[in-house]
This record gives C-alpha cells, structure tokens and sequence, in this order.
DNA sequence: GTTTACATGTAATCAGTTACATGATTAC
DNA sequence: GTAATCATGTAACTGATTACATGTAAAC
C-alpha cells in the first residue's frame, strides 16, 4: 500500500517510470525497493485514478519517454498518508528469523559463521552509507542542518540508516563473542 | 519465501496450525508475522512436499486439532536455509519512506507531530521488550548466556530488538530537536 | 560488433491481507 | 445467553517478483 505514496511523493517534480526506478536505487534503496515491472502498471492504475498525468515526449537519448506529474489530487493523497501518521509494524526482518532458529545448526562454528556474515554485511553497507554521507557533507556546506526541506528529511533518513546499521554491527560482533564464550564454557565442562 | 523455514523452525516440536500462529504472536511478532489464512494452506502445501507430516486428534478443550510434525526432508531444508546464509536485503520500512517526503507537509508542527508519533510507538514497543527481558530473566536464573540453545538464540533477538528500538527512540529525540532548531532559525530570520 | 544504459511494457507466479464461513468449549 | 478462546479452513483480492519481449542510442 505505500509503494504509491512512495511515487507520489518522488513525483513533486516531474519523472518517468525510469527516472522513478533511478531514484529508488539511488536514495531509497536502503528501505525502499520496487521493480520497473512494478512501477509501469502502478502509474498507469494512477493516471486512472487521477492521481497524475503523463504526456509521451522525445528523449534527448534513447527512446521516446512517458513523463508523469502528480495532480493537486495526488498531492492531497501524499499529504493524508503523511497525516495518517507512521506506518509501524509491518517490516519483516528475515535474518532475525534466522538467528531465531540457529540452534538448528547444532553447531557452533557454523552459527558463528553465519553472524559473521552478517556482520560483515552489515560493515559493508555502514562504509556505503558513510561515504554517501561524506560525499553529501563536501558537496554541500549546508549539510546537514541548513539544506533546504526536501534535502534535510531525506537527510534524516540517512541519519537514521547511519546509526541503525552501526547498532547492528555492533549487535553482532557483541552475539559472537558471547556465542564464543559459551563454546569454551562448554569445552571446559568436557575436559 | 521465508515463511515456510520459519514454520520448520517452529516445528521442532509438533504443533497446530492455530500453535504456529500463538507462537508468531508471543515471540516472533517484532520481526515477522504471518495469518492463520495464510499458515493453514502452507501447512497442506508442505505435506505434499513432504516437509511435515500430520494427524489430526481431539483437544482437552475446543474442536479437534490437527499437529504437524517436522519430516527430516523438512529439517534438512531448515537447516540449508540457515547455512545459505543470512536473508538481507529485503526489508521494507515504510515510517522512514514518510519521513524522507516529510517535507510535502509543509508545515514544521505537522512534521514534529509525525515524529513523536513515532518516537511514542518506538517508546511503547521499548517498554514492552524491557518487560518481556525483566519477566525472563527473574523467572530463569540462566538468562541470557546460560539458557539452553533454542532460548539463547531466541534471546540474542530480543537483544538485538532492544538495541534497535532504543536506538530508535534516541533517533526520533534527536531529529525533533534538529526540526525545532531549524524552525527557530528560520523565525529569527523574519522577525 | 558488442556491451552498457536508456526506455516501456506484459505474463505468470508467488506472497500476503481481508473478508467470510463454521462450529466447539469455557468463563462470566 | 453471550462473549472469549479454541480450532480449521476457503475465496477474493492486493502487492511484489521473475521471466519474457522489444527496441534505441552511446561508448568502447
């Protein structure tokens, strides 16, 4: 349900079903991720429903392009999603899943490599978000708390991703040394 | 796709349909949650697969009960889930989606409301992880890092969900502070 | 010439939600 | 008697993924 207030809210200046996929990889990607073959479809049921228009233009490359621009209606659907206030309790967290059953594994080394990998994507994805943010602090001497509205919030999720993924670094290297410690707890128990 | 590895894992023991999704309810709900109108038909699916088996068996109270059993097909599949390594990737958090279009209220208050809004859930589901860590912990002397396998897993999700929420609600305090500076700011600039 | 990026879409399938239908047992 | 909990399911629909189909233009 919220995949057309995404669009929506991308549409506050004009956009094709490509440029719309575009701005999915570049900024939402880390919360946020929707197909062409989702996105083509769900603008045409909204051009349907009123919510924009489209008008076919020629592309300065490549081949002809459909542009969208959100109507006053869209915009008032945006603006009551907003209003409706956060939507909570609906993410699904597959890993946690996993790390929930990992005493199936009947062994330690292999729990520990699967936090590992974790971990390691985690630290990974942490290093992508910084540099995003150390490209964003030089490119811009208004970072973080003087860019104009659009850029601030966008930057506040950013923020968020930051600190949520450093947590969870954390979080891991914190389980498998505790993972750890209960193996030689155990080892000593046998000897 | 994970539903099903998830059902596996709750099957080490034998349990209902109506079972699982208790079990969904009580320890799984903050990171995954699943219909009885979506569990009843992946059951039957996973017979024909030979995932589970069942019998069906009158109750001590209510109608009768049919109880799957894990197959060791099923517990070989459960176990090649985990060893495939952590599911990434994939999560959708659409409160933070808001918060990155945030500026189409146009309206500071507006945004703020939306925050602490936020921050409250963030605050409540906090309160209650706190309680259910609290109520463990004084009712088994081995929490956290004595526990039998299965609950140590188990726990290192709570863990992992205190920290996220946590860090959460810090999150949401800090970015309201940051709103309402920008908006003293921008009133000193007019007077 | 071949790969990459641009550009739009359809079809089939899978995953998940909402609504509906049925009925037993227990607690108040 | 009536509401809550136990218990199992089906049907219709919505949301999302994977695979397919088509073709242009630029870069190498």
């Amino acid at each position: 349900m919220s995949l057309k207030y995404i669009v929506l809210g991308m549409l506050r200046k004009p956009h094709s079903g490509y440029d719309i996929k575009k701005h999915f990889e570049k900024s939402l990607e880390n919360f946020w991720r929707a197909e062409l073959s989702q996105i083509y479809p769900l603008l045409g049921k909204m051009q349907d429903d009123g919510l924009v228009t489209s008008k076919a233009g020629a592309s300065d490359i490549g081949p002809t392009r459909r542009v969208y621009k959100r109507t006053a209606k869209g915009g008032r659907e945006l603006v009551s999603w907003l209003s409706d206030g956060p939507v909570v309790g609906t993410e699904r967290i597959a890993y946690l899943a996993q790390v929930y059953f990992l005493a199936d594994l009947e062994c330690d080394s292999s729990a520990i490599a699967f936090m590992q990998e974790l971990r390691d994507y985690m630290s990974d994805w942490l290093h992508s978000l910084e540099a995003t943010q150390n490209e964003w602090r030089s490119n811009d001497p208004r970072y973080p708390d003087e860019l104009p509205e659009e850029d601030f919030y966008a930057q506040l999720t950013l923020d968020m991703g930051l600190n949520k993924v450093r947590t969870n670094v954390e979080w891991c290297d914190h389980a498998i040394a505790r993972i750890r410690a209960r193996e030689r707890r155990r080892s000593v128990r046998i000897v």
